[in-house]
DNA sequence: TGTACATCAGTGAACGCGCGTTCACTGATGTAC
DNA sequence: TGTACATCAGTGAACGCGCGTTCACTGATGTAC
């Protein structure tokens, strides 16, 4: 038992913690204070710079925890092996209940997007790419969508993913006297979701349209 | 003419332009200091407290102009009139012209959808909810998808407005040597609207689908 | 196994600095007569 | 029009506080012999 190693990571992994804590209270990110993260991690202030060389540092230690929830959660979503019929709904059901239970780490993702440093921005960023990237690979091999073009297909999968993780704030920010409302975002995100995926059916045509320009 | 009167409204808008410029540089509105923005309107810190009370006020002033903005955009577009062939590429240009125009506002309408505090998100998720819904009538009065239902209308315009606003931070994000990506983004985005308005052509469908459920 | 030494996560005190906010003020603009 | 007074946007100094960062330190854990 290598004891000390595993009592740096655990104050490490506290350091971390306690910034999605606070970003979970309603703060924002970047206006956190190291002294403050450290003060709920239960250390010192100065011990921080034992396991990140600033904030920025943690925010991209939090930025690759991202990663990796998104990783686990499109592969949790392919061993489930939806039913086509219900795949979409069953989807956004999935997502929404990822969020509902890691509310600090999305609600940071949703700040990172925006308004983190360039450095984390892009690294979130990253991550959403790759997600769906990963998204549209299943669809093709699905042989769904099999006549669209590569780019047609990234801009599919852009544009699902803008759409079901822009419901995340909203679905954060619900007060909780109104959770009624988690089910009225469902069914619309459900429908949005839905609604594009007949556009991706009926594509191609406007494709050509492109050639044959004509009023 | 009302020379003190003027001079407190130019002041003001010193103050707000200060704030802007910050957030346009990169920094966060949750992160600005009133003397930092005090300082760079050029007035004294204590000056500040002559115009709002504290930040929190000053960021719902800028919630109010962003609102405004986004009229003068529906109205300026209504103007113009576009022609059906090309209605949908327009807008998508237009907006991003917009965009490029006042990235400060915009830069800062992005960062409060997920970041501000409470009443600020309210806000402008207000007023991008009333923007998509004028959208909506817009389209209701041409005549397009009269056979969608209100609710249906609403869900198909809060899903126009998310994927052209989420535009936004990528053209303000891109680095200046990469402006070329600009004609890039432009595609996709039209190309993502467009695909939107072929769902919505073949809706009704998949909503009749509901009741009579079947693998 | 026992001892002597090295490592290093976390401590406690201190620093200079920018923060928000307060106070009494100044002096130009506006108003009453 | 001229004078005496009121208003109030902006000033300058000061406050106590939390900030990031530094320093020399301690003492438990790990390593070499």
């Amino acid at each position: 038992m290598t004891t000390k190693f595993e009592k740096k990571l655990k104050t490490r992994r506290a350091l971390m913690d306690a910034a999605l804590a606070l970003v979970s209270e309603g703060k924002h990110y970047s206006s956190l204070s190291l002294r403050v993260v450290a003060k709920r991690a239960g250390v010192v202030p100065n011990a921080f710079y034992r396991h990140f060389t600033g904030l920025d540092e943690l925010g991209l230690a939090l930025s690759d925890e991202i990663g990796l929830l998104l990783r686990q959660l499109m592969r949790t979503a392919r061993l489930k092996g939806l039913a086509a019929d219900s795949m979409i709904a069953d989807s956004v059901d999935f997502y929404m209940d990822n969020v509902r239970e890691s509310p600090a780490l999305f609600r940071f993702m949703a700040q990172s997007l925006t308004g983190g440093s360039p450095a984390m921005r892009q690294a979130i960023r990253l991550e959403l790419g790759h997600f769906a990237k990963e998204m549209v690979m299943d669809l093709n091999s699905l042989r769904v969508l099999s006549d669209m073009s590569a780019v047609d297909l990234d801009m599919l999968g852009h544009l699902v993913i803008t759409t079901v993780s822009s419901v995340t704030t909203e679905l954060l920010d619900l007060p909780e006297d109104r959770e009624n409302l988690v089910s009225e975002i469902r069914e619309r995100t459900i429908k949005q979701v839905r609604l594009i995926f007949i556009g991706a059916g009926g594509w191609d045509k406007p494709s050509k349209k492109k050639r044959g320009k004509k009023s």
